[in-house]
Parts: structure tokens; sequence; C-alpha cells
DNA sequence: TAAATACTTTACTAAATTACTCGGATATGT
DNA sequence: ACATATCCGAGTAATTTAGTAAAGTATTTA
């Protein structure tokens, strides 16, 4: 799992995606000027989207993009790993053994910790996001703070 | 908040620490030859995070690194935040009404995401870490998905 | 059918970051 | 003194990010 700025602006553009599309498709062009993100990258990040499943294409005049599914079936994590290609964060290929105890203990260790980090963002919806004073109500919640590893 | 594969080193580097630092202080060299990150490398990250106040060096044979703090007291948002120097989510330095009130929504959004994703980090210890069998129990727990945002 | 619109694909590129190397300087224990 | 280790700065190849460019394909409206 990574979260970088690529991942940023495709969670950005979906949303944007989510905000405005009433019935018909919302063209690049728009989502383009609205969050400033150049419309090259956009068909990039979009394409990517589309071949996991997570967008519908229209083609000619009025054509344009829509979310597939409902926006509460569409989580960050879906988004990030469509357009953030995830790297292999062992670097041995999930072998055991690769070059020690020590090696694959940490190996493991950041696997786990990253499933965390997924399953966390997996949790987290389109539809979520849509509605702003929700997620600022919980973000200021001082029990936020979600899993406390059992000691 | 960004999370790389730079942040991983600089954790496992940590755990590695953490796990071998019983008296006195734990070199580079052995961290690289046992993680196999170049010491060039670690030293770099070290330096970051000695000025954090996450570790203390000794100089001179028979010196290296130790936990300046417990264990228990050293989460995995100070390590990555020690090396990973973060990012300008917004663009727009945190004014309002940067480009208009949908880039603003966004980038507000994204910055409570980001600080959900930090205090998740923030509730993970070097000491949870060592726990290897606490942490594999936790991730497989089912419901273990941690916050669900208010609808 | 023609023109306009919009996506599709490929290739390319500048800028930034990552991961690393090198050469030394400084401090410390023996 | 000397070996060992951290510290520090500059530099650098490889990779990724973010964006350009150009040609093409599909669809719809008129």
């Amino acid at each position: 799992m990574k979260l970088t700025t690529k991942g940023r602006y495709a969670v950005t553009a979906m949303l944007d995606l989510a905000l405005h599309y009433k019935q018909e498709p919302v063209n690049l062009a728009d989502i383009s000027a609205r969050q400033a993100i150049s419309l090259s990258y956009l068909e990039q990040l979009f394409s990517r989207m589309r071949k996991q499943g997570l967008v519908e294409s229209a083609r000619g005049p009025g054509g344009g993009y829509m979310l597939a599914r409902q926006s509460d079936e569409i989580t960050l994590s879906n988004i990030i790993d469509a357009v953030d290609e995830t790297v292999d964060a062992t670097r041995c290929g999930g072998q055991m053994n690769c070059l020690g105890e020590d090696q694959c203990l940490t190996h493991n260790l950041w696997e786990e910790l990253s499933n965390q980090i997924r399953n966390y963002l997996a949790s987290v919806s389109l539809a979520d996001l849509t509605n702003w004073n929700a997620v600022k109500m919980v973000s200021q919640r001082q029990d936020s703070v979600p899993i406390h590893f059992v000691q």
C-alpha cells in the first residue's frame, strides 16, 4: 500500500465526479478545470479506474464518465489501488527465509501493517466523503483512533 | 501524510533497533547487514530521526544508536514524519477559496483523511510491532476495520 | 454523412524523489 | 596513535510523478 499524491489526485477526481454526477456523465475537461489537474493526467487515471471497473465511460458529445457503482460501494482503497500499482513490499517475493529470520520478520510485519491501512481505507467510501460535515465531526472526536494492537 | 518505501525503510530499521537494543548501542553496519539497507542511506534516515529526538547516538568504537524513548512511546507516525517530510496536500497553502469552493472542499477533505491515517499510525508503537503474534492476531480479526464515518 | 465531441492509446519529457555512493570530518574508546 | 563509529555534504543513477503531444477510435448530433 502506497499513499502518494497520485492517489490523492485520483480520490479528488472521483470525489468531484461523485459530487457532480446526477444523470448525465461528467466530462474530464470539467473535472480538469474544477480541480486543476491536467486533462491528460486525468485521462491516464480514469483509464486505469475504468479497467478496474470503478467508472464507466460514454463517448461522443455529451459523454464523459459515470460511477460504475453506487458511491457507497466505492472505497478509497479501490481508488488508490487502481492508480497506484502496489510495490512488492517484501523485496523477496513473499518467500520465507529470504536473507534471514530478521528480515522476514520485518517483511511480514510491514505487510500486516499495510493490510491494516488498507482495511482503514476500505472502510471509507466516496459516499462518506461527500458528507463533509460527517468527516469533520469524526476527525474532531478525540476517541477516533481506530485500533489498538492488543498488548 | 505520505506512505512510501522510504518510511518503510525507517520503520524497518527502527524495529531492528528495538529488537536488538539491550544495553549497548546498535551500530548501523549491523542493521545494514541484517536488513539489507545501504549504510549511507541508513545514516541519512537516522540523522533525521536523531534530530527529531527519536534516537540518541554514541560515537566512537562500540558506539551506535539507542532509542531515545521507551519503545512504547515511539509511534509509527513519529518515524514516518521524521523521514518523509510532509508535502503540502492543499497546494494553496491552506488558504480558503484558493480557486473555488470545490477545490477547497476536496483539499480540506484530504487533509482530514490524512489526519485519520496519521491517527491510526500514531496508535501503533514500536513496542506493538515487536510483539509479532499480537499484530498477526489483530490483522486476522474480521472486525478490525477501525472507524466508520458517521452517515 | 459530416462535424463535433470525447475517450483511447502510445510515446515522450521535465521535475521531483528515492536510494545510494563517495570523500572526508569529527568524536571516542583502547 | 589508531581503529571504530557517527556525522556531514555533495553528487548521482534509477525510478516515479506529473504533464505534453499526437494520432487514432467511437459516438452522437445536426
